[in-house]
DNA sequence: GGCTCTGTTAACCCGAAGAATCACAACACG
DNA sequence: CGTGTTGTGATTCTTCGGGTTAACAGAGCC
């Protein structure tokens, strides 16, 4: 049974590191054998024979596999740590690049720095949503409010980000949805105060409704951050809307909503 | 000039993590933009405008810009750190995924484990090539031979293979192809026996022959990697052939070939 | 030595995905 | 109220990859 499922998972995944289909197909085959001929390879991987000759070439050259130049040629797989070792360090290096090349891009400036009063921006995916999340919680000077709607998305590196902020004398205030959760996050931030958040809105209002909060982010008072995922919807996972500015009215709205519970902040108008 | 040339190394770089082309195009264009328009956008990355739009939806969809929800709708790029990181986590789980569906993978053995003794297998991309020399320094149990045509090639990991190997009480014999090289070598591996190479071999024989060698590894005396780089040919890096077994006809060859020099081994037919 | 069969390479065909264009509705603006 | 701009959808054209077939070479057999 995992047998077929992990044989095309593993399929699509290579197809995803930018293999062929016939690339990712015959690397699997040879993978599941200590070597093979064009013949076996064909009929594990039902690529046309005649074809497995590129295919395993290319990989060949990806230093996928080995070649054996005899007649028959045999074909054999490196191993599945070199392999994966080969491309992580393909896409490390690649990564690299782009930072280089991205970070050293002329940047045809136009000022068009409107005022961020009412500017609402919306982002989707949990990594960049939590990208998001970690630029705001390491820039927050006084204080952090966050919600998590779900466990999952309380992460050692939030942790590590939320400790360092309480660290440098950021008010730290966190609301989860069970005592259960709570009791696990206050063991983590000792010093942070944690709160079982009374919020219904966790979930829809309406019975059609079947969006859920994720997570719910006010920085400084001045920027907010709210997530939800939509279950139903095929493609996109979590989505969010992003606002900043201390005049901007969803922050506005977003203090007001959660005024109950929070002290006063000294001198909350003199932030940039 | 820098701008054009990092302009389309991002474009192309992009689309080597799967982005298409215009989302590739858009994407930087919004770099080099602190926000912009669909028209705008269109003017820079010269996308059709009309195709803008979407390009930057599925980009939203994979964290990389926001979109500001009024009209003309405004669009922007996160930032370059936020957006590599983003990439590169997805690509981290990608391969350990990967790793884990080709490691459970039912293994279809017809046991064809013919010897070894004629075997020589053919590998390509120093990646790979890397990566098969360090499992062959790390699972070497005797003795080491190992002689870099480049200096580029003698790397950290290397180096801390060939510590480890001497560590654990392996003859390690490196050779290099000048005193400078020599004397680097033998700093970095001070109990290992570090010599120049007299081998004319490192450059090619006949006029027209520009291969050079690369790396060539002999472990324990029976398994041997021989690497050469062919600069002309626009596709092919280094290319390496790889023989295991004592008997194997390549070892044997690569045995006699370095026999000066080394010195004898006890009892050297009784590995496996 | 000729013949056949298998292994190997290469060329070709076709369909899907993506790039480019167009047509049109909605909207903002004067 | 009309004109230009903005956003969405449908349509054609091109490219690339999957699939098939043919040609070639070599080994073994008769």
């Amino acid at each position: 049974m995992t047998d077929s499922s992990d044989h095309d998972r593993s399929v699509t995944l290579l197809q995803e590191f930018g293999l062929k289909e016939y690339e990712a197909k015959a690397f699997v085959a040879l993978t599941r054998l200590p070597s093979g001929t064009a013949k076996q390879v064909s009929e594990i991987s039902e690529i046309p024979r005649t074809r497995v000759y590129d295919a395993v070439r290319t990989l060949e050259s990806d230093g996928l596999v080995e070649i054996q130049h005899s007649s028959p040629q045999q074909f054999r797989a490196v191993s599945v740590t070199e392999a994966t070792n080969t491309l992580q360090q393909a896409y490390e290096e690649r990564t690299e690049s782009l930072r280089e090349a991205l970070g050293s891009l002329g940047r045809a400036n136009r000022e068009t720095e409107s005022d961020t009063t009412h500017e609402v921006w919306s982002l989707s995916g949990t990594a960049g949503i939590t990208s998001r999340t970690r630029e705001l919680v390491e820039s927050a000077d006084r204080e952090l409010v966050l919600v998590l709607g779900d466990p999952s998305l309380f992460t050692g590196p939030l942790v590590e980000g939320l400790q360092a902020a309480d660290g440098r004398g950021v008010t730290v205030l966190v609301g989860t949805t069970t005592d259960r959760i709570r009791a696990r996050v206050q063991d983590e931030l000792p010093t942070a105060e944690v709160f079982v958040s009374e919020l219904d809105w966790l979930s829809g209002v309406s019975p059609d409704d079947d969006t859920e909060i994720g997570r719910l982010l006010l920085a400084d008072r001045s920027a907010i951050l709210v997530s939800t995922f939509h279950p139903q919807a095929t493609d996109r996972q979590e989505q969010a809307v992003f606002g900043r500015g201390f005049d901007n009215g969803l922050v506005t709205v977003a203090r007001r909503l959660m005024a109950t519970g929070l002290s006063p902040m000294e001198d909350p108008g003199s932030s940039d």
